[in-house]
DNA sequence: AGCAGGTTCGAACACCGTTCGTATCAAGGT
DNA sequence: ACCTTGATACGAACGGTGTTCGAACCTGCT
């Protein structure tokens, strides 16, 4: 019935485990399954630039032709891998009490998985949002948000915000990884090298790059990712509905559009 | 001496203009600047995957390998398109009383850059930060942030906060617009279908996004990139640094998050 | 047994970034 | 005038990519 991988991509979802251990036979059937363990493989261990059709088939031992029969696409196997990575994310239930804790650890999972797989969040942030599996992480970080009492508009502008600024930071992260193991030293330069550029700029031209070169440089650890995701839930308190003061919500929601060009 | 394109490209900054006006002869010669010329041109009319070697070569009327003379890689002409773009932008001198709306401006700038280039935002997040324009972007970004009276180290990162949003924003735009346009009509889906394929989702497991599928798919003009950059902004306006006499600038700032603190 | 249909996969197509070697051409030095 | 020199231009090719085609293969069913 099913010849057309489309439609086997449709019937993904809800899989009976079906027979249990059966390829006693010398060659096991290429699955789905092996297909997304075998692109992880390769993006673990050398970059999602290397995730190429040939490379995921010498893998299973066989060519590339093999896999058109499980997958539409690669774009299908970025699915596949996004798809596993989502899967793989543990979602607290949500708790009005430490919502805000919930939220950044969602985050912060993301981000190391995102970082496991060095540039898989390009994947990630080529995909449409039709898949099942990050369907679930956005319905379960919509449910937190809302329980910690953010509008609905609100909540669903700021998982947006979120998700984004995460694939973004874990793009850049892997990217500038992934240079340094290619060519290996330099190239791409430390932190005491773009220092030392900075203060190498011209003077008139770039003043306050010079003068503040260290703060530009600084956040080796998480700490700009910590920043931002905090100035965004942060702020978000600010907005939340409380049953008494709705003046102080549309003062807030009022400066919300006062910036520029509509 | 430079037959190296790389001593060429570490010579390209500060070029006086030569001998004006000698192609009178029929075919002119390749340069820099008609090579980004013409990848912006194909960037610009077909999006950024079709920015290739051979149709860059192709718009100028010559193979893949003339380009070689005066560009590294295709990464160097990634940075040229890059630095173009980010000298076209008009960035206004620091004004302390309208450094808010100076900063969301320039960001709505370099948003319009990127969608005007579909899919060029891919090619901002990939560089290294080394490129002279984007440090002057930079630099007046942080000189219009620190005129406004925040803390350096707040300040640097929340540039790189806003450009890593606007560059991640900027690329999701693009990138559903170039499915659009390239398959056409279906297989991406515009919101009315987004919405109805929210409410056909599962009730038990997806609660909150089938309630709030209308709240998840607004924000169809720039709404989205408003709130979130509106969110990143005005907080940072609560870290700024509690220091000497900045009356107009704090007259500005209380205007601002008038809605606190009763 | 015979058939049918799903699965595997070698070969090929069109395209990509990049390199090599050669042809072209303007200017400089006898 | 010629020859030399050095930079530019570019056809051809190499290895790699995603994807398709068609013929084999195997498996399960009548």
């Amino acid at each position: 019935m099913s010849v057309d991988p489309r439609q086997r991509r449709a019937a993904r979802h809800a899989q009976p485990p079906a027979s249990p251990a059966q390829q006693t036979h010398r060659k096991p059937p290429i699955t789905v399954a092996r297909i997304t363990d075998a692109a992880l493989e390769i993006v673990a261990s050398e970059g999602y630039d290397a995730l190429t059709m040939r490379r995921v088939a010498g893998v299973l031992n066989t060519g590339p032709a093999s896999l058109y029969a499980h997958v539409v696409n690669k774009a299908d196997i970025d699915e596949l891998i996004i798809g596993r990575l989502c899967a793989q994310l543990v979602l607290p239930e949500p708790d009005p009490a430490t919502w805000r804790e919930q939220i950044l650890d969602v985050c912060a999972q993301i981000r190391d998985q995102y970082l496991r797989y060095p540039g898989i969040s390009r994947a990630a942030l080529a995909m449409a949002p039709t898949n099942l599996d990050v369907l679930s992480v956005n319905e379960r970080m919509l449910a937190i948000i809302l329980a910690g009492g953010i509008e609905p508009q609100t909540a669903a502008w700021a998982i947006d915000a979120l998700l984004l600024y995460v694939s973004a930071y874990a793009l850049e992260i892997s990217l500038v990884a992934l240079r340094q193991a290619h060519h290996d030293d330099d190239w791409v330069f430390g932190r005491d090298e773009l220092i030392r550029r900075f203060a190498a700029l011209p003077a008139d031209q770039f003043p306050q790059t010079r003068r503040y070169a260290a703060e530009l440089t600084s956040g080796t650890g998480h700490e700009r990712f910590d920043f931002t995701l905090s100035l965004i839930v942060d702020n978000l308190t600010r907005r939340r509905r409380s049953g008494k003061s709705r003046s102080q919500e549309a003062a807030a929601n009022q400066q919300i559009r006062d910036g520029e060009n509509g």
